[in-house]
DNA sequence: CGCTGTGAATGTATTCACAGCG
DNA sequence: CGCTGTGAATACATTCACAGCG
């Protein structure tokens, strides 16, 4: 029914079922107005031009006026858009006007922390699941929420009514947790494993690699000398 | 020296000072195309065609092709590509061929997670420094780092060496302490808090919030049924 | 031959610039 | 008037297609 992200693999699909495709820069706006306007609602600001969203967040007013317009026409001319009405019509958009049940796959470290995460949680993602092959682990509770063995991850994804995971498994079995989620009906996954996982096409898969990202800060940096202000 | 990254605001910028701008894009791939040939030389193999190469990583022969013709002629007609000796100079180029010293700004869970995260030691960023601004914090060690005041952040950044950042701080005060880090001579940071930094030109800023890529799940999920296999 | 390296062609995202409404 | 909404123009990234070397 909504819009669909556009990805390269549509590129070559064959059948094109939805009316206009979005980009994924466009998704990713969406999202940082959103918060934008969170913040100015929280501020009691209550009217909003192109050009002040633009500046909150470091893109420019046609964009943002762009970007809205696959939508629908949410702003008046001469005045803006309503800062409470444009947050609602974009968390309608983007689908987070609603919670999200997610299984987190990985209960060490990194998981441990994001579990912790308090973002997750106000933004309506809520961790209603623990999965870890290490049997040690199997059986403790993270405030309230029980770790089960990766043996039963079709069990408890089914039960748990999760429809999204966070992968935080090691590298080395990051695609094979990957098949057994997808498998138990998991159709998002956000993965921190550092291997590119493979899935149907039906399945989302959302890559966050924080090594790829210290790299580019390491070329960007690379051949300039440290500051001269020493 | 070596070629700078393109964004957007170079497209603002005033004085064209490099030869060839290489965008963002290629090196992300870059990095994805390092690593893989570091999983080929692991196994073993010693050659490798942009096809093998692109179907590793998920991206075409002529991507492959083109974004190492930024940098040189690397290749043999006919025959592809050396394993070892093309990963040496994608390392050199990222500017990876040298460690990188860390420092940590934020003691608090994902801090944590990621200070014990096997990836950046691996790939040679070392965290040298830790910095907190909860005095019950500072003093402790993790791992033999020690966690310092954020108010002796000059001195420890000085004293460290270090030139890259990881700022993992609420988002309330990231801004104020990528200020002080920047003022402290750091020139690349990575940020996890969910807020758009601020910096001067000559200083690097790379994001990563998790909570937009998971919105980003959301939206693509959102107005599909949940799989018709129950 | 087989594969690289690369201009030219295509596809996509961003920005401009202005008509048109409140 | 001021600002939105949007077609047209531009900038950019990807892919094609082939010349040319080992």
């Amino acid at each position: 029914m909504g819009p669909r992200v556009r990805t390269k693999r549509d590129a070559q699909d064959a059948g094109g079922d939805e009316s206009t495709r979005i980009s994924e820069y466009t998704v990713r706006r969406l999202s940082v107005y959103c918060h934008n306007l969170e913040e100015l609602e929280a501020d009691g600001v209550d009217m909003v031009s192109s050009a002040r969203l633009a500046d909150l967040t470091g893109t420019n007013p046609a964009q943002v006026r762009k970007d809205l317009s696959y939508f629908g026409n949410f702003g008046k001319r001469g005045t803006g858009y309503r800062v409470t009405d444009l947050k609602n019509r974009i968390r309608k958009i983007l689908g987070i006007d609603r919670r999200w049940k997610v299984v987190l796959a990985g209960a060490g470290n990194l998981g441990s922390a994001l579990f912790s995460y308090k973002e997750f949680e106000k933004n309506g993602f809520q961790i209603v699941a623990i999965l870890d092959s290490d049997e040690k682990k199997v059986g403790s509770r993270w405030d309230g929420v029980q770790i089960h063995s990766m043996a039963r991850c079709s069990d408890i994804v089914r039960k748990s009514g999760a429809e999204v995971a966070v992968l935080v498994t090691p590298a080395a079995v990051a695609q094979d947790v990957a098949d057994q989620l997808i498998a138990a009906g998991i159709r998002g996954v956000l993965n921190f494993a550092p291997v590119k996982l493979d899935a149907p096409d039906h399945v989302q898969i959302r890559n966050v690699n924080i090594t790829i990202e210290l790299e580019g800060l390491s070329f960007a940096l690379r051949g300039r000398e440290p500051g001269i202000d020493e």
